[in-house]
DNA sequence: GATTCGATCGGAGGGATAGTTA
DNA sequence: TCTAACTATCCCTCCGATCGAA
């Protein structure tokens, strides 16, 4: 093991990408990184807590345990975009603009309270994600940002196709979905 | 700046990917995670956001669902017409288009036999509804015919709205329903 | 002159792709 | 310089109000 000092930003972003309730730096890191992950998360979870020995130990982690559960309980986080998917209703957009945003809704209601992590995906200059229309328009030109319905969060909309899907890729995997359904979700658009 | 602690095998992959001398763990780390060198959060923001997605807004959708469906299911119980028109799908259209041809095809299948008697209905010159798309584009230009949807009949589509509720009300009226309800039929357009 | 009807054309939306930047 | 990634212009399609024609 080794210690390293990154910037709070960057931990931050380490820290939204967590997908299971003690996963460590290391395998957030790992699978950011896209290599292969060394141990399951059962065990890496197990050795964490063996690890424990003093009592501050202790303490910090019932008090994290206590922090994502209460996150896990406001956060639908059982719950998966495909409860939430219509197929009729996104079988009948014309575009796929419309798909796109009944997506994203979809995927807002099932994650209402980590889906802010979206707002990190971004392109070169442009912002994709935001909470209002006006950082978006600030950040091109053109850029014409849809609200995601039912939610606060505003998209941008000025892209090919393959950006669109590219976003819900992205989109699916910061909220923790395996490749599998990330294909599945980026199959819909 | 926060400590974070990560195996040493992805400490020697971070390393090794150093691009220049006294480069630090958080630029390397942007690097490969392709992220800004410059990005950080606002988060003050991010707590904003939080507060907005409480459980009552989850609570007022629900509930939401739970009237649409009532109030759909005290439609269904009148007869003709008014069994065949989803007010969902209808809400969801764009343009006037979308919900005129929806309006024609719940008209159709309530009265599939009858329906031909449309077709007497015409203006000056240009045929309003035929049993192809060819006779409709023959009898002016640029009369942009669609087709009823799940039926044999097409319509034409290059009017005002105007125009398109008084093809409705012809409709209605020619199928046989009394002035109410034919006003109820031209006010879902 | 009043009214109805037709279809042109301006406007909005969508998204492929040419052009730009790192 | 060369390439890969990203941007935003611009073309296309759809819509329907408006205004000229009948």
């Amino acid at each position: 093991m080794k210690n390293i000092e990154i910037d709070d930003d960057l931990y931050l972003h380490i820290v939204a990408n967590t997908q299971s309730i003690g996963e460590n730096a290391s395998s957030i890191l790992r699978r950011l990184l896209k290599l292969d992950q060394k141990a399951s998360i059962d065990e890496s979870l197990v050795q964490e807590i063996t690890a424990v020995t003093s009592p501050d130990d202790i303490a910090d982690n019932v008090m994290d345990l206590a922090e994502k559960s209460e996150i896990e309980a406001l956060d639908n986080s059982t719950e998966s975009v495909f409860n939430f998917i219509n197929k009729e209703e996104l079988a009948m957009q014309r575009g796929a603009v419309g798909r796109f945003l009944l997506i994203l809704a979809a995927l807002y209601r099932a994650h209402p309270q980590r889906f802010k992590v979206v707002t990190e995906i971004c392109g070169r200059d442009r912002l994709y994600f935001a909470n209002s229309e006006a950082e978006l328009a600030a950040s091109g030109s053109s850029t014409k940002p849809k609200q995601i319905p039912e939610s606060p969060f505003w998209v941008l909309t000025n892209s090919n196709t393959t950006r669109k899907k590219m976003m819900l890729t992205r989109a699916a995997t910061s909220l923790g979905y395996n490749d599998a359904d990330v294909e599945k979700i980026r199959e819909l658009l």
